[in-house]
DNA sequence: GTACTCGTAAACACAC
DNA sequence: GGTGTGTTTACGAGTA
């Protein structure tokens, strides 16, 4: 009963550390006698450290009172240790404060235990602020002026006294150091956290053990300590980890690790509290070690950052517990995670858009026309400054390094439309499927890729990324008449690309067998023999089934700006914010304001073709934006003439009209039957490409796509 | 795992 | 017979 009511008045002392409440007389009274508030006698009025030197007091009063209570306790009766003190302590520090529990009655409170961890912490607090406090005051007696009017013996004697109080702060640091340590253990005995025999690991002993020596401080630490203390720092004891002074807080845990495990103290919280966050500190540590290996992307500087969230964790073990409970998959944080696609993309979007715009000042600074021999090079920035031309070897695994968009993972291959053959050739031997895939099922114009990196091509080493097919292709188209010979075709793969000039028997068996496989080759005889002319029905058919058979057109939109280009993502972006996947490209190149330069720059153009066969479904692709393309910077068009009917031979490779442009010549005189399974029935077209329009209704389709496009504007 | 595309190699036939 | 041309088959790699 008796124990209770002590135990309240302690745990109300405690609270009361603050200065909240207020003193009664006899308190004031108790706290003038102990002739430490004499200092204060320079002020009339009581000081706050008075104030709460008096709370302490009390505290150490009741305390004081309840262990005299308490059967066999051992203390005395304030008479009788008023007798005893002057044995225990020494002369100069009796006159501090006499309200100063000694060592071994320290020591006796903590072996019978009588106190509940509560009191004890609080007693423990009081008495490091009464020590503290003590030495304050005595620093003040001691300052420079006092010194300085003092004579020279009072000079040493208070030295002496200083000395000696800093011996006996010390001794008392130490021993409160250890009862705490010891009072950390007598908590997690009673909580049954700790197993006998033998301490946790970097925990103390137990009471019957040694302790460590004085729980790791040194006596340099103590002088450190002591300095800090007779420097008036308010958070003097915080720097080396004990944070009891006179805050009251007490939570530990400060900068520079402690020597004892302080942290543990329990501040009068329940034994429950102490427990809980006991562990919750522990999964601190334990999220300092996650945190060496790997953070959460939704946890930062303790914050959840869910979105809308920003809930306050002390730890990762407490973010994680806050995510499973708050953040669990339901309908609120399903909701939320869709909200949060919508700004990824839309801020892919924006990404996107100034990605471009960079791209084009990149390429309006390094295609320039004033460089003679550079104009057909890669707009790469890169690739313009690590790639000679006049390499054969020109090595271009350096190229890929163009930036990448989140949505459009780059292949390696056709990083960029104006970057040619970023790989293969005799360095990249592997040039397999990627390129296949991305030269033909994208549509990459030949023309428009080979047009603005001719000399490149025709220099460097490097196998162009398209397939045999293509190629085949590209030079029937780039011929005057539309139709070449077998050996025409090979001398235009070794004049238009120095990877061919090699290995001729390899390839050159790669271009019969691929005119003898499509059935988009038609050969026919001629008066100067067999040439080889290109039906673009077939090759348009060929090329829409390979878009259609995907998923969607949707779906193979962002695939189709794999390859890095800017203006692919650019378009991606007009596409995704028109709604109109596909269609928006030609009227948006009609445009001609959607590109980074407004689609007038010429040395963008060179790759801005790769946004009709990024884009632009097969069969308009090769079918035939004719119309869309009026008023076309010239590459523009000759891409455009490109995926319609080949008829590139009107546009040099610098995209200059020629005059021998003839219109697409169809002859199916001897139309071979597809290996693959393309046959017309069961070949969809794209969206653009009409499914069943023959040859003479591509006028029709140009006016079909030509008014898509301009829906589309 | 399957189907498809592409590149490569090879074999074969035919014409010059 | 050698060479070029054309056709076909097979296989591996990569991708959807």
């Amino acid at each position: 009963m008796m124990q209770e009511s002590a135990r309240e008045t302690i745990s109300n002392s405690s609270m009361s550390q603050n200065g909240m409440s207020t003193l009664s007389s006899s308190q004031l009274e108790a706290g003038s006698r102990d002739g430490r508030s004499s200092a204060g006698d320079m002020s009339s009025e009581v000081s706050t450290v008075e104030l709460l030197h008096l709370q302490q007091q009390q505290a150490l009063q009741a305390a004081r009172q309840l262990l005299l209570q308490q059967p066999g306790s051992g203390l005395k009766s304030p008479k009788s240790r008023d007798k005893q003190r002057p044995l225990q302590v020494p002369v100069s520090v009796a006159m501090m404060s006499p309200q100063v529990i000694t060592p071994q009655q320290m020591q006796q409170i903590l072996q019978q235990q009588v106190l509940s961890p509560q009191q004890l912490q609080a007693l423990l607090q009081q008495q490091q602020a009464v020590m503290l406090q003590q030495v304050r005051t005595l620093a003040l007696t001691l300052n420079p002026s006092h010194l300085h009017t003092c004579p020279y013996e009072e000079q040493q004697q208070q030295q002496q006294q200083l000395a000696a109080q800093q011996l006996v702060f010390q001794q008392q640091l130490l021993q409160m150091q250890q009862l705490q340590q010891q009072q950390h253990l007598l908590n997690m005995q009673r909580q049954g956290l700790l197993s006998l025999p033998g301490p946790a690991p970097g925990q103390a002993a137990l009471p019957g053990q040694t302790l460590p020596q004085p729980a790791g401080l040194s006596p340099a630490e103590l002088q450190q300590l002591w300095k800090d203390v007779t420097g008036g720092g308010g958070h003097a004891m915080e720097d080396n980890g004990i944070k009891h002074s006179n805050s009251g807080s007490g939570t530990g845990g400060g900068g520079a690790s402690p020597p004892i495990s302080h942290h543990s103290i329990a501040n009068g919280q329940s034994p429950a509290l102490n427990h809980r966050r006991e562990r919750e500190r522990e999964r601190e540590r334990d999220s300092l070690h996650e945190e060496c290996g790997g953070t959460h992307p939704l946890y930062g500087h303790g914050v959840c950052k869910w979105p809308g969230c920003e809930n306050i964790c002390e730890d990762f073990g407490q973010f994680l517990k806050h995510l499973n409970s708050e953040h669990a998959l339901d309908d609120r944080s399903t909701a939320q995670c869709r909200v949060q696609m919508q700004v990824v993309q839309q801020l892919e979007i924006q990404l996107s858009k100034e990605r471009e715009r960079l791209q084009a000042m990149m390429a309006h600074l390094h295609m320039r026309p004033s460089e003679p021999k550079s104009s057909p090079k890669p707009l790469n920035l890169v690739s313009s400054v690590t790639m000679s031309k006049n390499l054969p070897s020109a090595s271009p695994p350096n190229l890929p390094q163009t930036p990448t968009t989140p949505t459009a993972p780059i292949t390696p291959m056709a990083a960029m439309p104006q970057v040619p053959s970023i790989l293969g050739g005799a360095n990249v031997p592997s040039m397999g499927a990627m390129r296949r895939r991305h030269s033909d099922k994208y549509s990459m114009p030949l023309s428009s890729e080979i047009a603005p990196n001719y000399e490149f091509y025709k220099n460097a080493d490097v196998r162009p990324p398209f397939t045999y097919a293509t190629l085949i292709r590209q030079a029937i188209m780039d011929s005057a008449d539309m139709q070449l010979t077998l050996n025409e075709i090979y001398s235009w793969f070794t004049r238009t690309f120095a990877y061919f000039r090699r290995n001729a028997a390899t390839w050159k068996n790669a271009v019969r067998h691929n005119l003898s496989l499509h059935k988009c080759f038609v050969r026919v005889e001629n008066v100067k023999g067999a040439v080889w002319t290109v039906d673009e029905m077939e090759y348009q058919k060929r090329r829409s089934q390979k878009i259609t058979g995907s998923p969607s057109l949707v779906k193979n939109l962002p695939s189709s700006l794999g390859y890095g280009s800017a203006l692919n993502a650019s378009l991606q972006a007009a596409l995704a914010e028109t709604s109109l996947p596909l269609l928006g490209t030609p009227g948006l190149m009609n445009s001609g304001s959607t590109g980074p330069m407004g689609g007038s720059c010429h040395g963008l153009l060179g790759g801005d073709p790769s946004i009709l066969t990024g884009l632009s479904p097969p069969g308009m692709l090769g079918g035939s934006p004719h119309g869309l393309l009026g008023g076309s910077p010239p590459t523009m068009m000759h891409s455009a003439h490109d995926g319609f009917n080949g008829s590139l031979d009107h546009l040099d490779t610098n995209g200059h009209s020629s005059p021998g442009y003839s219109p697409p010549v169809h002859m199916p005189i001897y139309v071979k039957e597809e290996p693959l399974n393309m046959d017309e029935d069961d070949c969809p077209m794209s969206l653009v490409t009409t499914a069943n329009h023959s040859p003479e209704l591509d006028d029709d389709r140009e006016l079909e796509e030509g008014n898509l496009s301009e829906d589309l504007e």
